[in-house]
RNA sequence: GUCCCCAUCGUCUAGUCGGCCCAGGACACCGGCCUUUCACGCCGUCAACGGCGGUUCAAAUCCGCCUGGGGACGCCA
């Protein structure tokens, strides 16, 4: 099957997550029948179209991985193209200038509303053969009767009455071109065989099935997908949290887990939850969509995203990382540090700004530790702090000071004294990391290294 | 107001065109095991077919109505 699918987002803000949705899924749908996906800026609005938010809305696109074919496309680059549609569905008599004035036609609509009516245009200038002038708009001249039938890839066969539909806008008076026009020509222009977007615009499709056949142009196959609600089933907005792919990034996420959340939000093959790239790419070929809207549920993506940071090689985790480590403060830090803090922490934590935060510890001087006034006080107490003397000096020999020999070491000294872990082993880790936390207690002291680990407990000695 | 769409555990969902579903998986929650903390891992518990009718020997699955949610009705995209 010959596939070409779009992303088509406005560069009026950054790429959020449910646009991000629609772009994986038309990625997939390409990727899948070996077909191509293509990027077009929808930049019409000059009032709030910024090159800032196209920048922001590539960078994710980057970031998530999703690769497309050929240039990227401007509307505002392409006015010519859609003026020449509209002369010619002008000249076929399809369309027709209008002169009503806005006010007017909010009259119209308004009068409509109060009849119980749908507020529609009335079909003033229909057939008054206007021709071009000041302040004059073109409209399409709608059939009168009849029903718009489509067979959505998500929500089925949908049908609509064209009474339903009035003669739309499609030049403005200002000569540019409405949304449905330039879509349907750039569409149409592209070569799209498939066209994936929000479920906001299924309503937008009789009419601009309308434009495809006043031009004559082969209808696409439609896909709607359902919007993502907030975790309190609302629209998703400011006070739900990040929503923006780039806060996600900030989070410390990983691009993968996040494609992996969204693309099994709304989709699904079976019980699999845990999807490669290649997989999805092989699995998803439009069917099994969801037609109802989802729920956007961070503690999923934050099990995803610990799942991946796990079986991500070290030395790839300590790279990802390193911006977030460099960001908390912490300095240089040799490649062989930072992947030893990542073995260390990897299995504790959700995300990478949380693996950052678990480093803190580790990388203070024993005089800057912090401690945990509860931890302390429960810990370290006079028997204690004798038993954590006399392993001190056991320490002290320890010989080489790594971790699987500090283990046996430790394991001997707690046999020798005739103790349970639970003598020593609470207030020792109060020593070196300050709190009930961290990792193995042995890893941390090879972590640290000799010195270091001596100097803790010294200290803790004196407290 | 009018039109369109949606409806299975708290959440994401499975449920290939009715029977194998007194509904399965995953996240979260709770409990247990493991254990030198916290995790990871493993095991287990709790928990859903919105309501009412109809079709049928048989319905989560088909039909209708109701209810509830969402979307659209711009010379915005």
């Amino acid at each position: 099957m010959n596939v070409v699918t779009r992303f088509a987002p406005s560069p009026t803000g950054h790429l959020h997550i449910g646009g991000a949705r629609t772009a994986i899924f038309c990625w997939l749908m390409a990727r899948h029948y070996k077909g191509q996906f293509h990027l077009r800026i929808e930049d019409t609005d000059l009032l709030r179209s910024r090159q800032e938010y196209t920048d922001s809305i590539l960078a994710s696109m980057k970031w998530l991985g999703l690769d497309w074919d050929g240039e990227l496309t401007y509307q505002t680059q392409r006015m010519d193209l859609y003026r020449q549609y509209v002369n010619r569905l002008l000249e076929s008599g399809q369309a027709y200038w209008c002169s009503c004035t806005t006010e007017e036609v909010d009259a119209m609509r308004q009068k409509a509303k109060e009849l119980g009516l749908k507020p529609r245009y009335n079909g003033h200038c229909r057939d008054l053969h206007l021709g071009p002038g000041e302040g004059r708009c073109v409209r399409l001249k709608c059939p009168q009767e009849g029903k718009i039938v489509f067979d959505d890839m998500v929500k089925g066969r949908i049908a609509v009455d064209v009474s339903e539909l009035d003669d739309m806008v499609l030049q403005r008076a200002d000569g540019t071109p409405t949304y449905n026009m330039a879509v349907v020509v750039d569409d149409h222009e592209m070569g799209i065989t498939h066209v994936i977007r929000g479920d906001d615009h299924v309503s937008n499709t009789p009419r601009q099935i309308l434009i495809y056949r006043a031009l004559g142009f082969q209808e696409p196959v439609f896909g709607h997908v359902p919007m993502i609600l907030g975790s309190d089933g609302a629209k998703l907005s400011k006070r739900h949290g990040a929503r923006a792919v780039i806060e996600y990034e900030k989070d410390g996420l990983l691009p993968h887990a996040l494609v992996n959340y969204l693309v099994r939000l709304g989709w699904s093959h079976g019980d699999q939850e845990i999807f490669s790239l290649d997989e999805l790419v092989e699995l998803f070929d439009g069917t099994h969509l969801n037609p109802s809207a989802a729920r956007f549920d961070v503690n999923k993506l934050q099990w995803l995203n610990a799942h991946y940071m796990r079986a991500l090689p070290v030395a790839e985790l300590a790279r990802l990382v390193r911006p977030f480590a460099t960001e908390a403060g912490y300095g240089e830090l040799s490649d062989e540090r930072l992947q030893g803090l990542c073995t260390l922490f990897r299995e504790r934590a959700k995300t990478l700004v949380e693996l950052a935060a678990a480093f803190a510890p580790m990388l203070v001087s024993a005089a800057d530790l912090a401690y945990d006034e509860k931890a302390v006080t429960k810990n370290i107490r006079p028997e204690t702090k004798e038993r954590l003397q006399a392993l001190s000096s056991v320490l002290k020999d320890c010989e080489p000071f790594e971790a699987e020999h500090l283990n046996t070491v430790f394991n001997d000294f707690v046999k020798d004294n005739n103790l349970t872990f639970k003598d020593i082993a609470p207030a020792l880790r109060t020593a070196l990391v300050g709190f009930m936390g961290g990792s193995h207690l042995h890893d941390i002291m090879a972590f640290l290294g000799r010195e270091e680990t001596l100097a803790r407990i010294e200290r803790t000695l004196s407290l």
